[in-house]
DNA sequence: AGCACA
């Protein structure tokens, strides 16, 4: 007369497990409080935080499982709930009988991030938009995509596990902006935890996998052209060759570019070696040299189409130069070569999570953007949030971009800003006074902050 | 408030 399995979910009849599962836990809740909570009642071998799509539910793991029977007893019979940080904690025992997960005993953080995007395919998130959003938190080494029955997911290493967690911390449960994302799809939330691989083995730089420490790594070429098809159509037109020089041109620009300017949008992918801007047509034109063939692709591919300011001015098109190596003077108000050594900037070593020495916000300056205000400040102490200013948005005028009514010729000084309202802060560029002496940009950003920055060129969202 | 990577 009984009948079959399947039905242990009935709230008194669970099975004893000595891994408890703890729901409606505060927001973030770490490690620790769990840990303080339950090791009263046993020694805790393994925990996995962070579960469910609140965030809000753990697992964790006794020893042995009379410990596991001891907390629930006490707090089912306790006038006083279980509790985190005043918080009412639900705890029942979970349907499975130990943690599943990488971190046994003791293991701590590593430097690898398991992401699983969810919502998406894995068409559309590419590659360069992963390493857009987590290089705001140090220098990417590497990057595995893959598709799993947990769906899309990628491996993300940094150079520690600091750098991970704060990255985790930040972007777990958030969504990718949108403007990142095709039009199709409203939301992908990312599920941030830790892998146990602390060194990923990249053999091809390609649609899925990125070994950003090491330039020369063989490109899987079908591979990538996978990457860089999308944005033409798939139509299979031909494509110019690439190379590691990238000829932009700048179309509706209201504001200055100048060196500076195109330095720190251009350098959130990687080196910059030199920079020579010209006029062209009546409009703007500038050629950017990479190190490599790479590191222009994921440029050109990130950057194409978006806008260097907010409101649609400064819209950059991106092909390859025929270019290899610019031959520019070292330090003009239109060029740049920042091979040369004679700033001794050189020796500033590219963003490898030091945001004060290295460029770092600029070295990711959308991504910073995308997560100010909602990202706790012990994610960022310094520099990424810091240098977003949420003013700017309001500040900057807000009359429709108008295609064509850039006058065309060159980017006149003072005068050139007519159209734009005496109200609210002057655009980035407004300083003209100072940018024919601007300093090698390190020196500070007064004008070279390009507010939205490379990609957004729009305010920040979150979903 | 209700169960998790391969």
């Amino acid at each position: 007369m009984s009948s079959s399995s399947g039905q242990q979910q009935f709230r008194y009849t669970q099975t004893p497990s000595k891994v408890l599962h703890l729901r409606n836990l505060p927001w973030e809740c770490t490690e620790e409080e769990l840990v303080e909570l339950c090791k009263p009642f046993g020694k805790i071998v393994n925990t996995k935080c962070n579960v469910g799509a609140n965030r809000n539910q753990a697992f964790i793991e006794f020893s042995d499982l009379n410990q596991a029977i001891s907390m629930v007893s006490y707090f089912a019979s306790s006038s006083e709930p279980a509790q985190v940080r005043g918080k009412t904690v639900y705890i029942q025992y979970s349907n499975r009988q130990e943690i599943v997960n990488n971190k046994s005993t003791g293991d701590v953080a590593g430097n690898v991030l398991l992401v699983t995007i969810e919502g998406v395919e894995a068409g559309d998130v590419s590659i360069d938009v992963i390493h857009l959003v987590f290089s705001a938190f140090g220098f990417v080494h590497k990057i595995a995509t893959f598709e799993k029955a947990a769906g899309f997911q990628a491996l993300i290493q940094f150079t520690d596990s600091e750098t991970a967690a704060a990255a985790r911390n930040a972007l777990d449960g958030r969504s990718i902006p949108r403007y990142l994302l095709p039009e199709h799809v409203n939301s992908c939330h990312l599920r941030i935890s830790y892998s146990a691989h602390t060194d990923l083995n990249i053999k091809f730089q390609s649609h899925r996998s990125r070994d950003y420490t090491n330039p020369y790594l063989p490109v899987n070429p079908s591979a990538i052209e996978g990457t860089l098809q999308p944005t033409v159509g798939p139509d299979g037109k031909k494509k110019e060759p690439e190379s590691n020089v990238l000829l932009a041109s700048i179309e509706n620009m209201q504001y200055a570019v100048t060196v500076d300017v195109i330095h720190t949008v251009f350098s959130a992918f990687g080196t910059v070696q030199k920079i020579a801007i010209f006029e062209k047509n009546g409009g703007m034109q500038a050629l950017i040299q990479y190190p490599d063939v790479t590191t222009a692709a994921v440029a050109k591919e990130a950057l194409e189409g978006h806008c260097i300011y907010d409101g649609g001015y400064c819209k950059l098109h991106l092909s390859y130069s025929r270019h290899t190596d610019l031959n520019v003077k070292a330090h003009s108000d239109k060029s740049r070569d920042y091979t040369i050594q004679d700033t001794g900037l050189l020796s500033i070593p590219q963003a490898p999570g030091a945001p004060t020495a290295a460029p770092a916000w600029q070295s990711n300056p959308q991504a910073a953007s995308m997560y100010p205000g909602n990202v706790g400040p012990q994610a960022h102490p310094d520099a990424q949030i810091g240098a977003w200013d949420p003013n700017m948005h309001g500040g900057r005028p807000r009359f429709p971009p108008a295609p064509g009514t850039y006058p065309g010729q060159a980017y006149v000084p003072s005068s050139s800003m007519p159209m734009y309202p005496t109200s609210g802060a002057p655009p980035p560029a407004a300083a003209d006074a100072t940018m024919q002496q601007m300093p090698p940009y390190y020196g500070g950003q007064p004008n070279a902050r390009p507010a939205g920055p490379p990609s957004v060129g729009r305010p920040p969202m979150y979903y």
